[in-house]
DNA sequence: GTGGTCTAGACCACA
DNA sequence: GTGGTCTAGACCACC
């Protein structure tokens, strides 16, 4: 359980610990109902606040990835199904443009950015979640 | 030159001109040494304030997709230059590859995936900038 | 922390504040990784906008002079890299070549003007950033 | 007689001009006496606003770089006088320190921008106005 | 607490 | 007419 975590980024550090916990799981390095460290835990780890991470295992639990037991911690959920959700598809396909016009911009040719996203998806080929 | 901006996204609204901005370019749809509407016109056209305008055109001046013209007005670049930005790409595949995974967890599979990127650049194909 | 803003020169004061800070690094009065005044600390100190200072702020963020931390405040970047662009070097050897013209006409010897250099060079050179 | 001047630098057009005559009589390109292109022609050749060189003109006649004699023209002063102004010395000072703290921020070393200099005085070195 | 965004409205320099 | 700067004041997300 390494966290890379960048406070100078401007993405918000709560949205990087998500970030991080969704990579993971797609790589396999998490498993479902794998138990994740406590608020408290990963937050002096990180040396973040802990209403940061707090926030992060929140929305994390509101996509479903992951399930917090009272009393018991926080897992990652064992049945992911996923949600189809119109203005998140269309979110996804607006930033994935932005993103090919912006790297179109900074002179990468479609086949750069074909074998980026090639190497993502052997990064988490092998433990596709299917369920 | 028809803008759509959405005040309810949570993209900044001078983020927005600036995406649209650069994806007309892309696109074709604004040339090279195209006069673009003035500060006051965009943002009367747009209902948001001149300083929202304003602040979109600058950031689209630092990087080289406009120039303005004092007193005269803003223009689309005729020599757009790539500026090889180390960080720049670094982010550029970090948010790809979130975007990617986020996708995985909506269900997208790489196929589909592969087929919106397919369609962005056959809209931007045949205007590709080669300078 | 002392910064001297004169609004009747037609510098402006967002430039000014810039100015102040990077001559404040080159001297070494700021080390990297060193707290700078809130937004609404330095405003309310030179008696000015705080939106003034944001934009300041935001431009030398923009040139790698300081990074800020979301909800914690700017800072002064510890790892400062020189990017080498074309343009702005252009730019200030026509500038440099414009201030020694005016030199001449004011009746400034070569000299003089070098003299000078050394005098600005004599008050950065011991803390010289070697990234 | 060629001027080069750009509209889509951020210096103003009359101050490129004002610029280009000063640095064509450091240069001795314009001697003492001589002619200068009237407004209107000079403002056709370049493809300028009238207006703009006018500007330019009275700027450079307050400074005594140039005379104009009431129908018959304008021309290069003969007699140039240096004016001690301590606020424009000032100026100078501190542009040059902001140059030379830019140039250092982007990388260029002491001994660069002295060749830089010697570079320009050597161009203006022959024809040094000594009156 | 921090910075970021946006608005409204003013003034200025430039062409 | 153009864009650039500055102010005042508001709201928001993040930590």
């Amino acid at each position: 359980m390494y966290f890379n975590i960048d406070p100078k980024k401007n993405v918000p550090l709560y949205e990087q610990v998500i970030h991080q916990v969704k990579e993971m799981c797609a790589k396999g390095i998490l498993q479902p109902n794998e138990k994740l460290p406590s608020v408290r835990e990963l937050s002096s780890q990180m040396v973040i606040n802990p209403n940061t991470v707090s926030k992060a295992y929140q929305e994390l639990e509101r996509q479903g990835v992951i399930v917090t037991i009272r009393g018991r911690g926080t897992f990652i959920s064992e049945d992911f199904t996923h949600t189809f959700d119109p203005r998140l598809l269309k979110n996804m396909k607006q930033s994935l443009k932005q993103i090919i016009i912006d790297s179109h911009y900074a002179g990468i040719t479609k086949e750069e950015l074909t074998k980026w996203i090639e190497e993502v998806y052997k990064e988490i080929g092998g433990q596709k979640r299917e369920n």
